[in-house]
RNA sequence: UGCCCGAUAGUAUAAUGGUAGUACGACAGAUUUUGGUUCUGUUUGUCUAGGUUCGAAUCCUGGUCGGGCAACCA
């Protein structure tokens, strides 16, 4: 198994094939070319783990660039966001670039074009462009503006730039075929005028290029050798070549893969972007959000997230992953590394008969059994008094119920096994108490009981507990595809956040690092919220543990 | 009904004319001081109809189904 090669997905077939034959002398040259109008989301990171993954595999290199061609979305706040999320996700740029640093050689190859007969200049509006181009079972109609010469178009295109003409006024297009069966290549739109202020060359420029003038040519002065995008862009990719072509500049190639789609959440910036403004959440960073800032504060770690993607696999066919695979990859991850903790979310009193009031232990605690070491230990403090979780007692408890009950037996982590002997309950018939006797001689690495019991369960002793805040999310929508929906805000899941204002935790857990994950034993994993405060701790749950347990209740 | 892309277990993804495999999930069992982890086993698949071939998931043709394309968005 060892010599066992991995697969290579379709791309990787092609960039061998092209070291193969020596194509740009062995060169690898990617990019990845965010527009800064939101921030990066899980489907982004597996445009990236692609894109960073495969120049590091093949001894090449990865540009960020920053496709900054509408000045009225885009925003400085975004390009720090996206910066800040690549490398966390582990990845180094070569180059950090912008769209927008090439407008004036971008100006000068529209010139180029118009001076081949290619482009011209359309006074038609916005409406009258669309209409002419026709349907996709229909040809289009040139508009009046299409047969004027060079010479006039160069003019009224150099006007354009200096501020003469209003927005929507004029636009300057491509002049390939009306007829094309391809829609992109009906005179496809290059330029248009928008007097804005662009969040990096402020009011230098009024004209500004669309995607289809700006990102091929970028790739091609970037020397991009492979250009990786989603399946969308297919219909583009004869009008990305014809552009490199009749520029006569350097032959950067595109290929195309699908996007990742995850169940139970939007993708769409759009969406994500509604969700923040209409306040469905916190933030572009709430913990709910498939945001790589979202889930960098959830507790997802940047190793997790690159072994999701690359488990996905990349290929061209539609695809909807399950969530479920997502939590995998972040319990595989958290489970080597989490140091193991305890804390009660739902308490009730265990009070131990037969341990001496006012005695007090200190009981050692590994921090990761995972780990050959432990990775050492910390100091639980044991006393009579136990804060245990609510539903590890039953009054009547079914047959396979290995937790506390009247007359079972169970382990407490890392201290005594204790027998349950009497219960209190108050007028509303909710238990209070728990009356338990412990073994002495069952204490953990010293237990000469001979006793074996089948369950174990966390505590935590209520004069030492410490009281944090614990936020518990679920998915945030109900169906599995939201996106596919009327309206898919109809569809959140209003049970997505719970949050428990008073928790009981060991009082290790105060000494929890930022960005740290751990593991409450048998709750799950948890980690500090970006605005827990030491006076204030507030941890978020990452993600449960698997609960075998509470599946074979609900078949029931 | 113009053009383009795609179709392999529940979800993804391999097999590049020669044994349909892997991961996640599901199910069963073992281990376990976390009903966690780990380990073992089981289950489920080539959209369809033809054709080429000794042999087809793979190549060809027709069909079906899904997706995309007619923004002064990217």
């Amino acid at each position: 198994m060892a010599n066992e090669e991995k697969s290579l997905n379709f791309i990787e077939e092609i960039i061998e094939e092209d070291i193969r034959t020596g194509k740009h002398g062995g060169r690898v040259l990617t990019r990845f070319p965010p527009e800064p109008n939101g921030y990066l989301h899980i489907g982004h990171a597996k445009s990236i783990v692609l894109n960073f993954g495969l120049a590091q595999r093949y001894n090449g290199k990865t540009n960020l660039r920053f496709d900054d061609t509408n000045p009225v979305t885009e925003e400085t706040e975004y390009v720090e966001s996206i910066k800040r999320d690549i490398q966390w996700l582990g990845y180094q740029w070569a180059e950090e670039l912008y769209t927008s640093d090439y407008f004036e050689t971008l100006y000068e190859y529209a010139i180029k074009l118009i001076k081949k007969g290619l482009a011209y200049v359309d006074d038609s509006s916005s409406e009258e462009i669309a209409a002419s181009k026709g349907t996709p079972t229909e040809p289009g109609t040139p508009t009046p503006y299409r047969n004027r010469s060079a010479e006039e178009n160069l003019r009224l295109f150099e006007e354009m730039r200096a501020g003469k003409y209003p927005d929507g006024a004029k636009v300057l297009r491509a002049k390939i075929d009306l007829a094309s069966p391809n829609m992109h290549l009906r005179d496809p739109l290059l330029y248009r005028i928008k007097h804005a202020h662009h969040h990096r060359t402020g009011n230098n420029w009024c004209i500004y290029p669309m995607y289809d003038f700006a990102h091929g040519q970028s790739d091609s002065i970037e020397k991009i050798t492979h250009s990786i995008c989603t399946l969308e862009f297919v219909p583009h990719r004869p009008l990305y070549d014809w552009l490199i072509e009749q520029l006569e500049i350097f032959p950067s190639k595109q290929y195309e893969f699908a996007r990742l789609n995850l169940n139970y959440t939007v993708m769409s910036k759009r969406k994500l972007l509604q969700l923040v403004n209409e306040k469905h959440v916190e933030g572009w960073d709430d913990p709910r959000m498939p945001t790589i800032s979202g889930l960098r504060r959830r507790g997802y770690t940047p190793t997790s997230i690159r072994n999701f993607c690359e488990r996905i696999g990349v290929a061209k066919r539609e695809n909807i992953i399950d969530v479920g695979l997502l939590e995998f990859c972040i319990r595989e991850d958290l489970n080597k590394t989490a140091w193991r903790r305890m804390a009660v979310l739902d308490p009730v009193k265990l009070i131990i008969t037969n341990y001496p009031e006012g005695r007090e232990e200190t009981l050692p605690g590994e921090n990761n059994p995972e780990a050959a070491d432990g990775e050492g230990s910390r100091d639980i403090p044991f006393s009579r008094e136990l804060w245990i979780e609510r539903e590890d007692f039953m009054e009547n408890p079914p047959k396979k119920f290995f937790r506390l009950g009247p007359g079972l037996m169970v382990r407490l982590k890392h201290a005594y096994i204790v027998t349950c002997e009497d219960f209190v309950k108050d007028e509303a018939g909710n238990v209070t108490e728990i009356h338990c006797s412990y073994i002495p001689e069952s204490k953990s690495g010293a237990d000469t009981s001979g006793l074996k019991v089948k369950g174990t369960i966390h505590w935590v002793s209520i004069p030492h507990a410490r009281t944090v805040e614990v936020r518990l999310y679920d998915r945030l929508f109900n169906v599995e595809n939201p996106a596919a929906e009327e309206d898919f805000k109809k569809t959140l899941n209003p049970d997505s956040l719970h949050i428990i204002e008073r928790a009981y935790v060991e009082p290790d857990l105060l000494n929890a690092v930022p960005g740290k994950g751990y593991q409450f034993i048998r709750k799950g994993y948890f980690t500090l919220d970006t605005r827990s405060t030491p006076d204030a701790p507030v941890f978020n749950r990452t993600v449960t543990l698997r609960d075998t347990w509470a599946k074979e209740m609900q078949k029931e």
